[in-house]
DNA sequence: TTATATTTGTCAATATCTGACAAGTTTTAA
DNA sequence: TTAAAACTTGTCAGATATTGACAAATATAA
């Protein structure tokens, strides 16, 4: 079982022996605001998360997909969706990916 | 394939015959509002989400997980996000779910 | 065209988010 | 148990986004 987008990043942050405060610092970021993603209390911008996989030597691939699964996972504990869910959105996604929506149009 | 959630009420409403303005009436919602939620340009509440599986005559269960399953296929096409995100998503649900995470300590 | 249906834009009020910092709490190590 | 370091949380005003209600514009149908 994967750990959330926040445990995953502290350690990887611990695994490079930095504190939040030298993290914050090579990623031009708030101590504080650094935290609060950690423990998932605020969102992130891919960005941002370009500079923390550089920081934390993470491919950025793999952390955008750590980042976002994580946002998905919380919108269905949130909302105490049940299993199918998961299976309908791929279903969905097809849909927008054949369709051809403008990914600007999409509100979520 | 599953359409998406706008498309699949503006389905269920003209099943009925309805027009916009008639299901807003039962609904008690601006017909300009229920228009955008069609179009996928605004967001619903579960409270409203359960008027409309009402007067759509669908199952609540039903209706929420096309919703919530809407709005995660969004998100991954908004984000051109990978095909692996939703397994990532699925192995970090259980992480909050036996971890027992408070709901309300959720930020998306 | 004319009526009907739908979509989009606007408005002020409200709510949320942002970055920066201060204050508080927890952990660590002597 | 201390003090220092690390971390978390709260606050602040400014920016940004969202809301409901309505008007205006556009599209569709008769």
């Amino acid at each position: 079982m994967k750990e959330s987008f926040g445990h995953f990043l502290r350690k990887k942050r611990k695994d490079l022996g930095l504190n939040q405060t030298q993290l914050a610092v090579k990623i031009n970021m708030d101590a504080a605001k650094l935290s609060k993603i950690e423990n998932g209390k605020i969102t992130i911008d891919e960005a941002r998360l370009d500079l923390l996989s550089r920081a934390l030597e993470i491919d950025f691939k793999t952390l955008k997909t750590r980042y976002y699964g994580d946002c998905i996972a919380r919108t269905l504990y949130k909302n105490r969706c049940n299993d199918e869910t998961l299976i309908v959105a791929e279903e969905i996604l097809e849909y927008y990916k054949t369709n051809n929506a403008k990914q600007g149009n999409l509100t979520l």
